[in-house]
DNA sequence: AATCCATTGTCCATAATGTGGACAATAACC
DNA sequence: GGTTATTGTCCACATTATGGACAATGGATT
């Protein structure tokens, strides 16, 4: 029953935790810089920490081995004892296993990348992608790729499908991460605005250039969002009409994925 | 107060993070208790820390997700974000791929069940098995499976092959989680002394009735343990003779690893 | 249903922990 | 060699996190 998904409302959150909540903060911006990781100067601007502290507390995660260092950059990231832990749990969700097949259908039949994209905290998270037959495909986003929820058309399509007063609270706490995707607050307010309307996320502007992204989400039961089902491709393949068409696709694929996970 | 818990005790162990580094520690006993996960009383027990502050830290940790709690049993395992996290890692490690063709073949040559296990912070965690071809197999370590620096063969093994003041150090900071595995520290102290003796780890009794287990360290270009190689059988197919065998092949196979990571 | 016992959950006065401003040391430029 | 950008360290101090004590919950047992 339990999908593991994040919690939603945290009624009274806990007191006394206060680093220890930093901390992971940290772990998870650095997530977000990938394998490459982060300069500490970054990873102070995605935070709104003091430096001092922010570089305490990355390397007392390095002593504890959940941070490491890259030699010749001196940029941090995830490190080693986190794939360590994670082999605790089975190795494969059961929103994964639901979705498996839906998105090797869906890819084949529209010809475009799918991505499956789920929400972590205040983040989205790539965590499946289906290239298509068309020989011209987005890979920019790989399996693992990670952004602050509001400035992909999956991470607006989550906030869209959140109750409106937390997404508002998740684009306030995201806003000093939004610089260094080149939107800001008010542009991801309004795209939510849009995408509720809709009923789909768009967006015109990808991060890559030239490319177009929409994006449909898959809520659980309780009516929470569980996920994204994203197409990208080039601008010029997603015009109005095939617009339309894919978004139908799209939105069937998601309705069979939230029947699934049920 | 006194609780010198975590004392991941490196050059100059960075002070101001004692909550982080017990909230570390907790995910690691955690990790221990695999996908079942424990009991927040065996938490308690596995640690010198008070049963309020575990609650707490264990109840922070499930807000922020790194911890769920099953809905059943009420006990707290690993949660969902951090798998997550570890989508920002290369999915294969250096050591994984160097060992894999080595594996295959020893494990083959040999018959019985092969083990990778490497060492991550005070612990074994089996990252690798291969099953041979002699009809009965000992198949109870799983990969994922995390125990304590001591309590398996390949734990001793690891340990043998640290300095002596460091494999102590271990020792001590284990204590209180030994008695779950049965065992003490100076039985553990006395299978160090013996295995570096052997140049290799062999636990009659193994940690399933009636097996027996043998492991040889693998160590890196700075001369750090970098993991055990192990093999268990039934104690039956592991008599003198076919131990100075076993263990021959298998210090082959752990040079030939070595070979590869540098 | 009433009693026990084991385990889990909560409170809060208090000490120890973690904080961040200010300064120091590098590294990266030119 | 100077100048700037980035990273690293220190320490007085307020806040955070601690754990003893008490409360609640959930099985057993009679």
């Amino acid at each position: 029953m339990d999908n593991g998904l994040p919690t939603t409302l945290d009624p009274e959150p806990r007191q006394g935790a206060q680093a220890i909540r930093r901390a992971l903060f940290l772990l998870r911006v650095l997530a977000a810089g990938g394998e490459s990781g982060l300069p500490l100067k970054e990873v102070v601007q995605a935070t709104r920490l003091s430096r001092p502290t922010v570089h305490r507390i990355l390397h007392v995660l390095m002593e504890e081995g959940l941070v490491e260092r890259h030699e010749r950059s001196g940029r941090y990231a995830i490190g080693t004892q986190v794939p360590e832990l994670a082999l605790a749990r089975p190795s494969r969700s059961p929103l994964l296993a639901a979705a498996d097949d839906i998105l090797r259908e869906t890819s084949q039949r529209v010809g475009d990348t799918l991505f499956l994209t789920v929400r972590t905290g205040n983040d989205t998270l790539c965590v499946d992608r289906r290239i298509g037959s068309y020989p011209i495909q987005v890979l920019s986003i790989a399996v693992g790729a990670r952004r602050p929820l509001g400035v992909s058309s999956a991470g607006v399509a989550i906030l869209a499908a959140l109750p409106a007063q937390e997404s508002r609270r998740i684009a306030a706490t995201n806003e000093p991460r939004f610089a260094g995707y080149r939107t800001d607050r008010q542009t991801v307010l309004s795209e939510i605005t849009d995408a509720r309307r809709r009923g789909y996320g768009v967006r015109e502007v990808g991060l890559v250039q030239g490319t177009k992204s929409i994006s449909t989400w898959i809520k659980t039961a309780d009516g929470d969002p569980a996920a994204a089902l994203t197409i990208s491709a080039v601008r010029t393949r997603l015009g109005p009409r095939r617009e339309q068409e894919v978004v139908e696709t799209l939105l069937k694929a998601a309705y069979e994925v939230e029947q699934k996970i049920r």
